[in-house]
DNA sequence: AGCTGATCATAA
DNA sequence: TTATGATCAGCT
C-alpha cells in the first residue's frame, strides 16, 4: 500500500494524479490481478483505489483516512456522465436507538467529508480499460444536509415505531433504506410493531443517484 | 431503461 | 455477526 497522506491537500493531489489512468494500469502497479468482471468482486475497485491512496481503515469502523476524517467513495459513472448506481453509506441501526439524533448519527459523520472518485462503470467496458476520473472532495451543503436529515429522521422514526419491514426503497427523497447483507437469510434484531424484538434483514442507508449526480455536477459547474 | 430488492467477497 | 468494499439482475 502507498504511504498514508498526511494532509488533505496531499490526499487530493494523490487522487488527482490517478485521474485518466485505467484500472488495469492501477492494478499492475499494485500487483493485483484484474478480475474478469465485478460479479464476484464487487468491492474490488474500491479496494484498488484504497491501496493507491494509502487508506488506513481496512474493515474497521473508522473513516478511510482516520487522521484526516475523510471517507473514500468510488462511484461508477455511465456514458451520460451520471452515476450508474446508488451509493452505500452505512448499516442502519435498528435497535438501541435511545438518544440517537441526526447530530450524533453514524451516517452524518460518515458523510461529513467524502473523497469521491468517479470511475467509468459501463459493463460493456472491460474492467481493466475503465478510466478513473477527477476526484472531488465534498462536504454536504446546508441544503444537502437538510435533505439528508429529513430523510434520515423519517426512516428512523419508522424504525423506532417497529415499522422497519414496511420501509421500501421508495421512502426518502435522497436517502433510501435497502437490504444490506450476504443474502436474504441473514437476520438481525429490530423492533416489532408492539415494541417486541423481531428478526429482520439488516438494512443499509444508500444515497440515491440523482443526489450524487447533483453533487458531482455542483462541483463541475463551479 | 431504471429501480428495487438481493447478493458477493473478505476481515476481525 | 458485524463491519468493510459495493454491484448484480429481475421486475416493472
Amino acid at each position: 500500500m502507498q504511504p498514508t497522506p498526511k494532509t488533505e491537500q496531499e490526499l487530493l493531489e494523490r487522487a488527482q494524479s490517478l485521474a485518466g489512468l485505467t484500472l488495469g494500469e492501477l492494478a499492475d502497479a499494485a500487483g493485483m490481478i484484474t478480475p474478469p468482471d465485478l460479479r464476484r468482486d464487487k468491492g474490488w475497485v474500491g479496494q484498488l483505489l484504497e491501496w493507491h491512496l494509502g487508506a488506513t481503515a481496512g474493515s474497521k469502523p473508522v473513516p478511510d483516512f482516520a487522521e484526516l476524517g475523510i471517507e473514500l467513495k468510488t462511484i461508477p459513472i455511465g456514458y451520460n456522465g451520471k452515476p450508474l448506481e446508488t451509493t452505500f453509506v452505512c448499516v442502519a441501526p435498528l435497535i438501541g436507538l435511545q438518544g440517537v439524533s441526526w447530530e450524533n448519527s453514524h451516517i452524518r459523520h460518515k458523510l461529513a467529508r467524502v473523497l469521491w472518485m468517479p470511475v467509468e462503470g459501463e459493463r460493456d467496458i472491460p474492467l481493466g480499460d475503465r478510466h478513473v476520473g477527477s476526484p472531488l472532495l465534498w462536504s454536504p451543503s446546508p441544503e444537502e444536509e437538510q435533505q439528508l436529515r429529513r430523510d434520515w429522521e423519517e426512516l428512523m422514526d419508522m424504525i423506532v415505531l417497529g415499522q422497519v419491514e414496511q420501509i421500501t426503497a421508495r421512502h426518502g427523497e435522497v436517502l433510501q433504506l435497502r437490504p444490506k447483507a450476504a443474502n436474504g437469510r441473514v437476520l438481525t434484531e429490530a423492533y416489532g410493531a408492539n415494541g417486541q424484538p423481531i428478526k429482520t434483514q439488516p438494512r443499509g442507508f444508500y444515497l440515491k443517484t440523482p443526489f450524487t449526480a447533483s453533487l458531482l455536477e455542483r462541483y463541475f459547474v463551479i
